[in-house]
DNA sequence: GCCGTTTTCGGCCCGACTGTTTTCAGTCG
C-alpha cells in the first residue's frame, strides 16, 4: 500500500509540475507540453480546495488544464510523494541545467549549449567560465552574451526575491514623477502587477502614450536613478535601479492608449484568455488595438482608445485591474456579473492600530486626529496585551489609564469616536492573555499569534479556532502570520479557521501592513466563497501608517470582496451593534 | 499535454529587443 504523503499540499504539487515543465523544455520536448504543465500548476495555486479532497472525490479533472496525464502525476505526488514522469525527466536531463535556467537571459537553448560543451551545472562555475572568457567560444555565444550573463549573475546575487508592493510603488511613482517633470507626456500610467496591486512585484511597468517616443526614451534611460540600462529600443526600454529593481517603459501612439493599458496591465494568463476570446470572434487583440483578423496592418482598429471601449467591443464589462488574473473575471465580465468590489472610499474606520502606550510611535490624540482627517468615523486603538513584554503590553493599571485618556480625547473629538480596543495575544497554550473580565472591558478585541510559530499544524489550528470561540473575540488579526519574502505562514488549517469564522461569527482580518497582506488575496477569495465577514485594517504603528488601509482594501478587492462583506464599511452605530455579542 | 462555435486531431497569444545574424532564433513579459 502506498503511504500517504502528508508533505504534499497544493503548493508542493504545483512546484513539481513547474519543474516538470522546465525539464521538458530542457529536454526539447514539444514546448506546448511545458506550457500546459505550467498552466496546470497555476490553476492548482488558485484552487480554493485542497487537491487531496479533489483527488478523493475523483474530481481532479475539473481543474483547468488537468487531463489524464497531469491528474496521474498529481495522484502519484499526493500518495507517494514522487511522480514517475518527474523521476524519468530528472534521469534524462542532467542535474544542473535547471540551475542555469535561473540566470536571466539564459533559456533552455543557451543552457543546453553551455552544458553540452563545458559541463557546467552551477552558477559559480558559470560565473568562473564567463570571467575566464570560455563561453564566447561556444556556438551562438560571443563576448556580448558572456558579459550579459556575468551581469545577470551579479544582479541575481544582489537581489533577494521579489519586491514588496509598497517599495515597487515608490519606485514607480518616482519615475513617473520624473518623466512628467522632464517631458510632460499627456498620458502616463503605471501598469503591470503594480496596477493590479499584487502583493509582491517582479518588475515595474510604465506606459506612456506619445506621438514621438524618442525624447521620452532618452529621458527614461538617463534618469538619475538608473544603475544600468538593460535594453533600449524605439518603443521599449528597460532599466535597473536601486536594489536590482527593473523598470520597463513602453511608448505607444495615443490612439492605442486603451489597448496598450489593457495589454500591459493584465497578467499573462488574463491576456492569453482575452486574445483567445478575440480570436474565436475572428478578431486580433494586441497592444495597438482590437482588429478584424487581416486588418491589423491597416491601422484601423475596431477599438483601441480606452479600456472601456476595447472591453465593450469584446462584449464584456470593464474589469477592475485587481481582478485581471484569469481567476474567473473574464467569464463574469462576459456575463455582466462582476461583483461591485469594496472600495477605499467605503471604509468608515480602522479597527487595528497601535499607540505609544505600547509599540506605536504616536499618541492617542495624534492617531485619532489623523484618522478623522482621513474621513473616518471611528478608530479602534488596539494596543498589545500584557504578555507581549517587548511591546510594553498593557497591564490592568495601564489599561485603566489609557481608557481614561481615550475618554478625554473622545470628548473633544465628538462625533468622531475612538474605540477602546486590544490586540490580545493567543498564548501558545491557546489561552488568551487577558481574563474574561478584562476582555469584557474592551469595545473591540482582535486576537492574534505572535509566538510559538513552529507549533504542529493541529495544535496551531486548535489554538486559533479556540480563540475564535471566545464570546469577546471579534476578529483574528493577520491570521497566517506570514511576512512576505521573510517568513512563511505558520502551519495552520485555513479551511478550519474559515469554517470557524462562519460558525462563530468571528471576522478575519485583511492586514494592510505591506510586509503582511495577511490574509492573502487567494485566502480572501476562499473566505469570501465560504461566507466569512472580513475586516480591513491598517495595523498602523504611526499616523502615516493609517494609509496602509489602501493595501488591505486592494487585497480584499483582489479576493473579490464586496462592501457588504467588510465589517468596517458600517457606520458607527451599526458597527457597535455588530461588535456586541459578535453581531 | 490539453481542448473543442477550429469538436477527437490540429492547433495552441503576440510582439519587442538582443545578439549573432545577412533573415532569424532565443528570451522575455
Amino acid at each position: 500500500m502506498p503511504r500517504t504523503s502528508l508533505a504534499y499540499g497544493n503548493e508542493e504539487v504545483a512546484a513539481v509540475l513547474e519543474e516538470i515543465a522546465d525539464l521538458s523544455d530542457l529536454k526539447g520536448e514539444n514546448p506546448f507540453r511545458a506550457v500546459t504543465f505550467r498552466a496546470a500548476a497555476r490553476a492548482i495555486r488558485d484552487l480554493r480546495e485542497p487537491l487531496r479532497v479533489l483527488m478523493e472525490q475523483k474530481r481532479l479533472d475539473e481543474i483547468p488544464k488537468v487531463g489524464p496525464a497531469i491528474a496521474e502525476a498529481i495522484e502519484q505526488l499526493l500518495t507517494t510523494g514522487t511522480s514517475t514522469r518527474h523521476q524519468q525527466l530528472t534521469k534524462e536531463v542532467p542535474a544542473g541545467l535547471l540551475t542555469l535556467l535561473s540566470v536571466p537571459g539564459v533559456g533552455p537553448a543557451t543552457a543546453r549549449v553551455i552544458y553540452d560543451n563545458l559541463k557546467i551545472t552551477t552558477i559559480d562555475d558559470l560565473e568562473e567560465a564567463a570571467k575566464a572568457g570560455r563561453l564566447r567560444s561556444l556556438p551562438k555565444i560571443q563576448a556580448k552574451t558572456e558579459e550579459n550573463i556575468l551581469r545577470s549573475i551579479a544582479s541575481l546575487r544582489q537581489r533577494t526575491g521579489r519586491s514588496l508592493l509598497i517599495d515597487a510603488r515608490a519606485a514607480a511613482n518616482e519615475i513617473v514623477a520624473y518623466l512628467r517633470e522632464k517631458r510632460d507626456p499627456k498620458l502616463i500610467s503605471v501598469t503591470g502587477s503594480v496596477r493590479r496591486w499584487r502583493e509582491t512585484i517582479g518588475d515595474v511597468d510604465v506606459l506612456v502614450a506619445a506621438a514621438a517616443a524618442g525624447p521620452i526614451m532618452k529621458a527614461f534611460c538617463e534618469a538619475p536613478s538608473v544603475e544600468r540600462v538593460l535594453a533600449r529600443g524605439e518603443t521599449k526600454s528597460s532599466i535597473l535601479v536601486a536594489r536590482g529593481l527593473q523598470i520597463d517603459l513602453r511608448v505607444v501612439p495615443p490612439a492605442s492608449w486603451g489597448a496598450a493599458l489593457m495589454y500591459f496591465t493584465g497578467s499573462k494568463e488574463h491576456n492569453v484568455r482575452l486574445r483567445g476570446l478575440a480570436l474565436k470572434r475572428k478578431l486580433l487583440l494586441n497592444e495597438y488595438g482590437l482588429f478584424r483578423v487581416g486588418e491589423e496592418k491597416t491601422g484601423n482598429p475596431i477599438a483601441s482608445r480606452t479600456e472601456e471601449e476595447v472591453f465593450a467591443a469584446l462584449g464584456m464589462d470593464w474589469i477592475p485591474p485587481e481582478l485581471r488574473e484569469d481567476r474567473g473575471e473574464v467569464d463574469a465580465a462576459l456575463a455582466h456579473g462582476l461583483p461591485r468590489l469594496v472600495a477605499l472610499s467605503d471604509i468608515r474606520g480602522d479597527l487595528h492600530a497601535h499607540t505609544s502606550w505600547t509599540d506605536g510611535r504616536d499618541t492617542v490624540a495624534a492617531m485619532a486626529e489623523r484618522a478623522r482627517a482621513k474621513g473616518y468615523e471611528y478608530l479602534a486603538l488596539t494596543d498589545h496585551s500584557v504578555g507581549l513584554g517587548m511591546t510594553h503590553g498593557l497591564n490592568a493599571e495601564r489599561i485603566r489609564e489609557r481608557t481614561k485618556e481615550i475618554a478625554a480625547v473622545n470628548e473633544k473629538m465628538e462625533p468622531f469616536r475612538i474605540l477602546v480596543g486590544t490586540e490580545v495575544e493567543i498564548r501558545s497554550s491557546g489561552k488568551l492573555d487577558y481574563d474574561d473580565k478584562t476582555l469584557a472591558s474592551f469595545e473591540v478585541v482582535t486576537a492574534s499569534v505572535h509566538s510559538a510559530f513552529s507549533q504542529e499544524r493541529e495544535v496551531m489550528t486548535k489554538r486559533i479556532v479556540g480563540a475564535m470561540g471566545h464570546a469577546r473575540v471579534n476578529a483574528i488579526s493577520h491570521p497566517t502570520g506570514r511576512l512576505l519574502e521573510r517568513r512563511d505562514p505558520y502551519e495552520v488549517d485555513l479551511e478550519a479557521v474559515i469554517a470557524a469564522a462562519v460558525r462563530t461569527k468571528t471576522r478575519l482580518e485583511v492586514n494592510g501592513g505591506p510586509e503582511r497582506l495577511d490574509l492573502s488575496d487567494v485566502a480572501v477569495r476562499r473566505a469570501i466563497d465560504a461566507g466569512v465577514m472580513l475586516v480591513c485594517n491598517s495595523d498602523a504603528h504611526a499616523v502615516e501608517e493609517l494609509d496602509q488601509m489602501e493595501y488591505a482594501v486592494a487585497t480584499a478587492r483582489r479576493g473579490w470582496a464586496t462592501k457588504a462583506r467588510v465589517q468596517n464599511t458600517m457606520p458607527l452605530t451599526e458597527l457597535l451593534r455588530h461588535l456586541e455579542g459578535k453581531g
